[in-house]
DNA sequence: ACAAAAGTGTTTGTGTTACACCCATGC
DNA sequence: GCATGGGTGTAACACAAACACTTTTGT
């Protein structure tokens, strides 16, 4: 059984998970839907456990919702108002699933310790999306990919929280080069210069753009893809080191 | 009694600031000495109360700390790595205060309480070093101001978290135009070149530096100053906004 | 007069942005 | 042959670095 209450971990310290995924022209983040009455959304989280570092609960986190390893993940921030718990959701969610919790002894229990005011570390991970499968946990309906730019109202400070992510995502991306982990393993320049549109919500000059992004010296030029497209077959690039 | 244990703090969760002032071209950080055998270095550092937001906690620390208010603060990171905690320091602060610890019921419990796993969000603050008063907390021997490049071998991590906080005012320094809240109320453009080259550990040139700050138009410039030295007398500068 | 440091202007170089042109391919 | 998208080169511009010269002031 996996009721946090009983579980050895520190107490009112939680992690949320920014996970971003790159599909069809669109920064896409993975939320889950809470298996309550009442629509809630929230970011995928969990907690740390007594003798584990915070970036392995992370990592373990991520694993658990979508099935592969050695994500790329970065902390942004700590969210830690004093407010950011006991906002009106949880009076809500309450109220709307009385019958589900209040015959239950183990629910209250429950319930109780995850109300507390929490302390939370944002973490974004940036992961191939096709490799992906969401794997939603015992509390949630569903899990799915929702387009950053039309993301459901999410509970607490959520929103806020996938909004400072991709601010620091647009920081380090020319940075770090960690866009590419966003890309599957060969890709065009062109799906280069779509991912930057897509974060940065702004076009790039084509010519520009391919000249700034070889400059790095990261990418190691392939054969020629094959298109049926009606035009110039591109390279196709990968991502070295 | 501010014994740590019996306050209602969140359990296992710590604040830790680095604290820069500027004085003499050179970057500093207030650094206390606990006040037990054995010269430990620790960063100040303070919990969170149930019902206080983080900032909010970290205010207050630093409020303590130096006696003033609105102190430009951000965090930087957070560190919970599980080794963290656990490391020799504490065995030989308990070994070499044996006399001080076992004989005393209420400091075993204090002892047991700030023996356990922590994780700290780390903050950094930029005050004007003429304006704090250090003001030592009960377990410290001593508060002083510590050269960054001659700081001592502090307990755990705190080494490492001066150079990511001082990593991140770097990155965040012309961002954020910062830098100003080192320097008292007016000052001189070269006062305001030794603070950066200071900070980024590195020459400017002098003219090319006075155009760049000009062109953020974020100084005032006064009348001049008057000096006793061999040489044209510089403008005076006053931040402003 | 001279040294020391402040103030300001000009030239050089580098990197980004904009514009232009040619190539391959399917209809 | 023409529309579509890929690949590459060059001119224009903006910004930062390097260089040069003048001014003020105390000894």
């Amino acid at each position: 059984m996996h009721s946090p209450s009983e579980q050895n971990y520190i107490q009112q310290l939680s992690i949320d998970c920014v996970i971003f995924g790159y599909q069809q022209k669109q920064l896409n983040v993975l939320v889950p839907k809470l298996d309550f009455r009442g629509d809630f959304w929230a970011l995928p989280s969990g907690f740390i456990f007594q003798g584990e570092g915070i970036d392995q609960a992370a990592q373990r986190i991520l694993e658990e919702r979508t099935g592969i390893k050695d994500i790329y993940l970065d902390q942004f921030r700590v969210f830690g108002d004093a407010e950011r718990s006991n906002s009106s959701f949880l009076e809500r969610i309450i109220h709307l699933n009385e019958d589900k919790l209040g015959d239950n002894r183990f629910n209250r229990k429950e319930l109780e310790w995850i109300t507390r005011r929490f302390v939370s570390i944002g973490y974004y991970a940036l992961v191939d999306i096709y490799k992906v499968i969401p794997q939603k946990s015992e509390i949630d309906e569903s899990m799915e990919w929702y387009p950053i730019r039309d993301l459901p109202t999410m509970i607490m400070d959520h929103n806020e929280m996938v909004a400072q992510a991709l601010e620091t995502l647009r920081l380090n991306l020319d940075q770090k080069l960690i866009g590419f982990n966003l890309l599957p393993e060969t890709f065009t320049m062109k799906e280069v210069q779509e991912l930057y549109e897509a974060i940065y919500d702004k076009p790039f000059a084509r010519n520009n753009f391919q000249k700034k992004i070889l400059d790095l010296n990261v990418l190691e030029r392939l054969e020629k893809k094959f298109t049926g497209a009606a035009n110039k077959a591109p390279f196709l690039y990968r991502f070295q080191r």
